[in-house]
RNA sequence: GCCCCCAUCGUCUAGCGGCCUAGGACACCGCCCUUUCAAGGCGGCGGCACGGGUUCGAAUCCCGUUGGGGGCACCA
């Protein structure tokens, strides 16, 4: 084992010891069952929207306990780090108002930012190099490739170990001459773990689970040449939680299978283990079958995919939690939002990610707002994600209330059109003119219906329009129209025998719905036509008719 | 190659030995409502991966097979 000098000539001289943090952060005082739990996000490229999803139970488990919520940036990787990914954090925890109660800048067990605690790992490195549980590795990127390789050829397990561990026991004289030439090195976690040994460990999740031990020698601090000596995940779990005071970890099913190697780190680090909750991750459905949502190659994997499509924060809230806790689905929103989410009942298998059935919430939401509250809502996106909106939601903001009051305000079953913000142009921007184009004959969004025939319907509607009357009065006109050119007076007559009409009544009002308002769905027409108003709604079907914009 | 996790309608799930002829939600289909688009109401379609055990009795417990997911980095 290298003296004692040796080691402590690595590090810096004023370096404090374990115990100078053990008081420095010390036990936390808070009402018994109060768990303690944190978020670490990497700032490396976009913002996985399985972030948000374990915050949010994150967050939900300490509040409701009485606890704290952490926020802990995990910049480790210096190399693959993004400019701008920390903005992303803000607004994406921000959108859905999962405020941590520590972060940067707050809280008194920072700071939060892993590369911000160098001495506090290097510190404990330097413990366990003092007591033999750590040591330094002078491999090369090239000799543990060559290693790999090797054991992958001989099909014994890949790993830094046994005879493969090449520093582990090597000679002081030999680690000294590194030194002094000036190699960088690792330092490497000594295992205690051997080959075939088996080890229970508990996850609150799963229950009592099995695996082989770790027996892998893995680094803990990188490699020397870099300016700031960071650890790797796996030691600043250790060091950060335990420091930080929390309870229990919940994070990614992908650490499960690390379990072993956390606890021997925390044992030889003379620390008290916290419980374990492995969160089964999301999916995504592929064509043989599915796979965790992927950063790199799906784009609904990114919370900006969400926030871009304009999803409310409540509705996506929703969601996410009926799919941590299957019984909160089944409750109405408010109810869900407010029942804490049981780590216990938290399920095993990925789910898979499903936008039909968060559009079919979403819209149930949005369909319980007052139209003020939606253009409230729509105007904040609008600003983000669609200028030109926002800019006519901004001066025209009483035709806005009024497209939004349709079959909304004060009936029993609200239209449910809205499914996320960007829905809003496709649903209501025929109300403003100025988002509106016109529609010609030959349009196909008009059923294929001959284009005389629509010309003509048209430019009679037209010719013989009048808004005076109520909703029975307005839609005779279709009516009467209707029967004029030859449409079935309903779609039961029609069904019976199609040879016989272009269409029924159906079809007829369509022709009049695809002129006002440019899409097949809208709606009721008499409730646009009077938003509208009549040189407007002339304007349109005398376009449909053929016969010029406005100038008949 | 080795290790771990998982397995109920297309999807999310309820179920934790008899309340199961397996319940709900989304999607899909049909009917009703409707002068039009939606919404809504009612109904339908559709599942315990497979094979062995244990038991009077298994979706539920055990073993195996298959299938899916994840891990074995100076990435987290």
């Amino acid at each position: 084992m290298l003296d004692r000098a040796v080691i402590d000539a690595l590090f810096p001289a004023d370096l404090p010891g374990p115990d100078d943090w053990q008081q420095r952060y010390p036990r936390r005082e808070l009402p018994p069952g109060a768990e303690v739990t944190r978020i670490g996000p990497s700032p490396t490229g976009s913002m996985h929207i399985g972030t948000i999803y374990v915050a949010m139970i994150d967050l939900d488990v300490a509040r409701k306990s009485g606890g704290r919520y952490i926020l802990r940036v995990e910049d480790t990787d210096q190399a693959r780090e993004e400019e701008g990914a920390l903005d992303q954090f803000a607004r994406g925890f921000g959108y859905f108002g999962l405020q941590p109660d520590e972060e940067e800048g707050s809280g008194d067990y920072g700071p939060y930012h892993q590369s911000a605690r160098e001495a506090i790992y290097l510190s404990h490195a330097r413990e366990l190099l003092r007591a033999g549980k750590a040591y330094l590795c002078f491999a090369t990127e090239q000799e543990l490739a060559d290693i790999r390789q090797r054991q992958q050829a001989a099909k014994v397990p890949t790993g830094y170990y046994g005879s493969w561990a090449l520093w582990r026991d090597a000679p002081d004289a030999d680690v000294l001459a590194r030194l002094e030439a000036g190699q960088p090195y690792v330092i490497r976690f000594r295992s205690p773990g051997r080959t075939g040994v088996r080890v229970q460990f508990h996850d609150v999740i799963r229950g009592t689970l099995a695996a082989d031990d770790n027996y892998n020698d893995a680094v803990i601090i990188k490699s020397s040449s870099q300016p700031l000596r960071l650890p790797t995940y796996h030691f600043a779990h250790a060091v950060d939680d335990h420091l930080m005071r929390v309870t229990v970890v919940i994070r990614s099913e992908e650490w499960l299978s690390s379990v072993p190697l956390h606890r021997q780190l925390f044992a030889a680090l003379g620390f008290e283990p916290p419980a374990f909750a492995h969160i089964a991750p999301l999916m995504k459905q592929i064509p043989g079958g599915k796979r965790k949502l992927s950063k790199r190659k799906d784009p609904d994997a990114s919370v900006d995919f969400y926030l871009r499509a304009g999803y409310p924060a409540e509705a996506m809230l929703y969601y996410l939690r009926g799919l941590a806790n299957g019984r909160l689905a089944e409750l109405p929103l408010p109810q869900a939002l407010a029942e804490p989410i049981r780590l216990s009942e938290c399920g095993v298998a990925g789910p898979l990610v499903d936008e039909v059935k968060l559009e079919d919430i979403s819209a149930d939401y949005i369909a319980t707002l007052p139209g003020k509250q939606i253009l409230g809502q729509l105007r904040t996106w609008a600003a983000q994600y669609d200028s030109e909106l926002a800019r006519v939601l901004e001066t025209e903001t009483d035709r806005a209330l009024a497209a939004l009051a349709v079959e909304r305000e004060g009936v029993e079953n609200p239209r449910k059109d809205l499914r996320k913000w960007s829905d809003f142009r496709s649903a209501y921007s025929f109300f403003f003119p100025e988002l509106f184009t016109l529609v010609g004959p030959g349009d196909d969004r008009l059923g294929g219906l001959a284009d005389d025939l629509v010309r003509a319907f048209a430019a009679d509607f037209a010719a013989g329009y009048s808004d005076a009357g109520d909703p029975q009065e307005w839609f005779g006109q279709i009516r009467e129209l209707a029967a004029r050119h030859g449409f079935a007076p309903n779609a039961k007559a029609y069904k019976q025998d199609p040879a016989a009409y272009p269409g029924s009544i159906r079809e007829a009002s369509q022709l009049i719905r695809v002129a006002l308002t440019g899409s097949t769905r809208s709606p009721d027409l008499y409730s646009v036509a009077m938003a509208l108003g009549r040189d407007e709604v002339l304007r349109r079907v005398r376009s449909l008719a053929g016969t010029g914009t406005g100038s008949s």
